[in-house]
DNA sequence: ATACAACATTTGTATATACAAATATAATAG
DNA sequence: CTATTATATTTGTATATACAAATGTTGTAT
């Protein structure tokens, strides 16, 4: 993915610059593929990893602030998410018993099967967008990032 | 930024998807810090983008499909960003005289000083975001980043 | 010249996101 | 026990984005 073909300039970018717009193309880029790979599923990219999220509870369920902190992207509203869900039946929202200020969300079978499907065509963009680097090279990537 | 801090997980994560998830995370993390570095100027990143393009043009206009080949983030909808721009005094539309299908697009006076203030601001946020690398390590994160 | 395809932009519409304010519940201080 | 504050979620509203269809203009083949 070369920088100044994709924003087609020929003004050389000052290294700094070039890295950010660098790495704002390759997330596009990365998202782009991703929703794609969602698409056949109906849900969006924030939508899978709410579900992802709500599986690696193991049973015991959410409330929205949990989401919210464990989200990639952090929103505002993750409550209407929810309502999305919802409406698939991929989820359930109960008021929690002991606070009732708080929601209790889980996956439903429905969810949890549908997921399973969603985890192969994710694995394979997953392979598919990292398999240029060899693991020595994705873990100087994370090294790098690690630095932000 | 560390990936599991930031996501609150525990479970150990498969590289390949760590490194997508750190690579979100970092974007956006420097999409909020520009776009809170644009704040004072009430323009959004966007449309921070097609200034800096105009003025690249130097002086030549540019039509919407130019700007949007060259924008990091293409868009549908250059239309209704220039329409902001405009209201805002930054840039002028004119129907280009040659091809009536096309239009001109140019910097006003007034966008071209806004858009000085507006690099400084940029310009030290970069500083601040990309400070921490060295230029090898910057190259570095550039090589590998082209691979994708 | 006329019809048809290609091009450049605009518009419509549905969905997504950001941010602030509102609601409902619980915890705490007096 | 009441008032106040803090917590968790929901709702309202404005703005942004994605995608498809519509509009107006130009180029081309007959």
């Amino acid at each position: 993915m070369n920088v100044e073909d994709c924003i087609m300039t020929d003004q050389p970018l000052p290294l700094q610059r070039r890295t950010i717009i660098h790495l704002m193309l390759v997330n596009n880029y990365l998202g782009e593929q991703m929703v794609q790979a969602l698409k056949p599923f109906e849900v969006s990219l924030q939508q899978f990893n709410v579900l992802r999220i709500l599986r690696g509870q193991k049973g015991k369920p959410a409330n929205l602030s949990t989401l919210n902190d464990r989200m990639v992207s952090k929103m505002s509203n993750t409550t209407r998410l929810v309502d999305k869900l919802i409406a698939k039946g991929l989820v359930l929202r109960n008021t929690c018993p002991e606070n009732r200020r708080k929601v209790e969300i889980r996956l439903t079978g429905k969810g949890m099967e549908s997921l399973k499907a969603m985890d192969r065509a994710m694995d394979a963009a997953e392979k598919k967008l990292m398999g240029c680097f060899t693991d020595h090279e994705l873990k100087q990537l994370n090294n790098l990032l690690d630095r932000v």
